[in-house]
DNA sequence: CGGTACGTTGAGTCATATCAACCATAGTGG
DNA sequence: CCACTATGGTTGATATGACTCAACGTACCG
């Protein structure tokens, strides 16, 4: 299932590199890390690890991008966030000792260091400027999650589409044809907003007619960011 | 506007009674934090800080309800959380030194512990067990923020009705006559589950014809939790 | 006794979900 | 090379959950 690691990247340079959490590591520990983490590479369409499940480490990206997702009561998708190079995922469950509560996927082929439980916790206590970093990675996030409880509670569908639009926007940028660089389902789509796949399609093609956006097959380019940005009521 | 202080309680004491984060303390911290903090008590309908505003320092309750909610697009309030005795509120802000992010108001009367901004991060700094349980603490508030995006993105107002009359069951619990012991208004109710008052005025009345609970006032009494827990596809 | 906040009910509307059919594409295996 | 299948995308028709608006009841409070 796994390929061969191509070049294990160095956490020092990696964490530099990508803006991760370790930056905030000593030349020692990051050391440690090196040697003991294990770095992993998943085939697109490859799940890292299942919601319920007990994992011994968490994951460190350092490419290729990981949607991970909650499982609702009706066996529907909810997605809750996607995680990009210098990301790390499945820090809950290890930080609380507490099975997944989450599945994680992999978008696109990606690569990841795998990292063993136990160093987190120790590196709380032996790093503070670590620790408090961490602290606010983690409140960022709680922050984040708080104001899309809101949104998805108050916005009608068509809002919280274009605000995701926006997100992804911010988030991941565009590529050499100025298309978002995530390449998302309609299903995919509609598990972030919390909506029906056919909803998704007869809005896109409404923001496609209002020339808010231009379509082709899973392409989507903005072309009026402020006209979506008015119709999401989001500002960053 | 504030009461005087009745007897300022001790932390080392307060935090072990009601299974505050600060257990986690020694004795030479708590006292610091004795000696720094502000205590202060709020009537019933006061704000304890507002959206967008700077804050000084956070809260830990000692005595009342607390409830926490983000303001939307529209005005409306979205509760995000009710804040206990041992509850810490605006740590948020103050360890990644934004403005708040959400407004903080006394459902009840109630006696708090108000400490400067610098002392949680010199904590997670000079004490380990205690940054480690911090960030347990951070981390299970964002899981249930996780679970409850999957549920307000997926569930009928109906299922989140239940589920919050649930949650409302377990977190306060109930009080001499058998209803619950938090005591919300209609439209509070609405707006943790992100609906219309009349809505949750409708379904409650649903429920009593159902003998899933009964009603007087706002008081409220659930009789068949199997059945809520049923209706909600909620479980602990 | 008027005022204010909360609660209730009914009627009408609309956004969104659901169901169903169909098309496009790509990969698979004989 | 072609049927076969799976997956994703699209469109239309229909149903309905939930919101909005409006009127009115209730209760407490100064």
């Amino acid at each position: 299932m796994n390929d061969r690691p191509v070049t294990v990247p160095m956490c020092d340079k990696c964490a530099l590199s990508i803006n991760a959490i370790f930056k905030y590591l000593t030349k020692d520990e990051s050391d440690k890390i090196n040697f003991i983490k294990d770095f992993r590479s998943f085939r697109k369409g490859t799940i890292l690890y299942t919601e319920g499940s007990r994992i011994s480490g968490f994951y460190c990206i350092n490419k290729g991008i990981i949607k991970v997702y909650k499982t609702g009561a009706d066996g529907k998708e909810q997605i809750i966030r996607f995680a990009k190079p210098g990301d790390i995922i499945a820090y809950r469950s290890v930080l609380s000792n507490e099975p997944a509560c989450t599945t994680a996927k992999a978008l696109e082929d990606c690569n990841v260091c795998f990292i063993p439980s136990e160093i987190l916790p120790q590196l709380v206590r032996s790093n503070p400027d670590f620790a408090l970093e961490l602290v606010k990675l983690i409140c960022n996030e709680l922050g984040e999650a708080n104001s899309y409880i809101t949104d998805i509670a108050q916005k009608t569908v068509r809002e919280r589409l274009a605000e995701v639009l926006l997100k992804l926007y911010y988030d991941f940028g565009i590529d050499d044809h100025k298309n978002l660089r995530i390449s998302l389902t309609r299903e995919e789509l509609a598990n972030i907003v919390g909506t029906a796949t056919e909803s998704v399609i007869r809005l896109l093609s409404e923001f496609k007619s209002d020339n808010l956006i231009e379509l082709s097959g899973r392409k989507i380019m903005l072309i009026n960011i402020k006209g979506l940005e008015k119709l999401s009521h989001f500002t960053r």
